[in-house]
DNA sequence: GCATGATCATGC
DNA sequence: GCATGATCATGC
């Protein structure tokens, strides 16, 4: 144990013992700190992390630390807080799990076995509260509290995972990490202000600092496998992952339908599809033998999956629409926790088909992330909308004649509009990224 | 062939 | 009822 508090009574839980640390934990069910621990009201420090410290100390007596050891050495269990937000359809993940720092000198020295990141994180304590605006975190309700490890078939990605954010400190690219990288286990900008720092393997680029994270998406996954609300089929198995990457095993699903058209693909695997403008998108689905909505993988690594026909000249025949822009959430945003920096620094899949004759004709598949450069680019266009926003200019943000990666395009069923911020309406418009963008994407 | 404004189909 | 992904229709 580290440092207990003196006073502390004894022996509320074993901290050698797991099961004893949960069923102690799990005590603050349906309660908040306070309830159980009304002198943590004492405690002034707020903001994000605080509700976690505050649980070391004055729920299981310990002094908060940045050890690389996991929060209870002996017992190899790491104490996560984390925030749940209501939505419709019930409790959902508010954020992504920010782990360790990543220390850049380090870290590539290791194998995944004696990584920080396993060393520190393989058994996991979730206390999942329900985060509420306006409300002190003491008062916080706990909802979801239990251990956590890895499923195999998910280990297996997350160490997938640490070897490609490892390999890019190892070719002296760490300032080019993104989260659309990887697939459960991210690498997470920390905050803003701290400064870029060195990393061992590139003497001229300084990079962001960062943390190893479970995905927003893979916290999601946590959960609805713990409250057995399970949506989704998988794609590939624990079998298939154990000789492949990921990647690759998709890939290979689609390779067998290259060059046939929609109607040879979805006659080969006896299915309908229909005529609906998500035709593609259903036999996507089929081909990686989903019968449902969801695949797995891709809900629990947030991958945005885009169907692309090309023309005769290999360019788009259409742009890429995204989100409506929410004339009002923009205004309080800051690059990095906008919207647009979101969507793109997401892992793409683009289903590529090519028209010919009135035939789409299945032409490849890739998994892409927006490189650094671009992502510097979409920043800029980002700032512009924002600004113009912000100065009520609805009349000039770029469009797609400006030649540049990103656009702002109407977007809505007739007519639609929707407010800004000094309560004017104007045309509902989107997000987009142009087609000749998507063109040198998709190579 | 492309830029642009507009709208559809689906699902939640 | 509306957001989203996708596509259409028109004009140049």
């Amino acid at each position: 144990m580290n440092s207990p508090i003196t006073g502390f009574p004894k022996m509320l839980y074993n901290p050698k013992d797991k099961n004893s640390i949960e069923d102690y934990a799990k005590k603050l069910l349906g309660k908040s700190l306070v309830d159980l621990k009304p002198a943590a009201s004492k405690e002034v420090r707020k903001g994000k992390g605080s509700l976690g410290e505050k649980v070391e100390k004055f729920y299981f007596g310990y002094e908060p630390n940045s050890s690389p050891e996991p929060d209870f050495p002996d017992a190899g269990v790491e104490l996560k807080t984390a925030p749940l937000k209501n939505i419709k359809k019930g409790l959902r993940a508010k954020e992504r799990i920010s782990l360790n720092s990543i220390d850049y000198t380090k870290e590539y020295k290791e194998t995944f076995e004696t990584s920080s990141f396993w060393k520190k994180n393989q058994l996991l304590l979730m206390m999942f509260f329900l985060h509420e605006a306006e409300v002190s975190d003491i008062n916080f309700i706990f909802k979801y509290i239990f251990l956590w490890s890895y499923p195999e078939k998910d280990l297996l990605i997350i160490q997938d995972d640490w070897h490609k954010i490892v390999s890019k400190i190892k070719s002296g690219n760490a300032h080019e990490i993104s989260e659309g990288d990887t697939l459960y286990l991210g690498a997470c900008t920390k905050s803003s202000k701290s400064r870029n720092i060195e990393q061992p393997c590139n003497n001229s680029v300084k990079a962001r600092k960062r943390a190893f994270s479970l995905k927003q998406s893979y916290v999601n996954s946590i959960i609805t496998q713990y409250t057995n609300s399970v949506d989704y089929e998988p794609a590939v198995t624990s079998e298939e992952l154990k000789n492949k990457p990921f990647e690759a095993l998709i890939t290979e699903k689609f390779e067998e339908f290259y060059g046939k058209s929609l109607e040879e693909i979805a006659q080969l695997l006896g299915v309908e599809v229909g005529k609906s403008k998500n035709k593609t998108a259903i036999l996507c689905r089929r081909i990686l033998g989903i019968k449902g909505r969801k695949i797995e993988e891709f809900d629990k690594a947030d991958i945005q999956m885009k169907t692309v026909t090309l023309n005769q000249a290999g360019t788009p025949t259409e742009d890429m629409s995204f989100k409506q822009i929410n004339f009002i959430d923009i205004l309080s945003e800051d690059w990095e926790n906008s919207y647009w920096h979101e969507a793109l620094t997401k892992k793409f899949f683009f289903v590529v088909f090519e028209e010919f004759e009135n035939q789409d004709y299945l032409k490849k598949v890739l998994f892409w992330t927006m490189p650094h450069q671009d992502l510097l680019r979409a920043k800029r266009f980002w700032k512009d909308t924002r600004n113009k926003i912000a100065d009520n200019n609805f009349e000039s943000f770029l469009k797609s004649s400006d030649g540049l990666d990103c656009f702002v395009r109407t977007k809505g069923t007739a007519g639609e509009v929707a407010k800004t911020a000094n309560g004017s309406l104007q045309k509902k418009l989107a997000y987009w990224l142009s087609r000749t963008y998507i063109k040198s994407a998709i190579g």
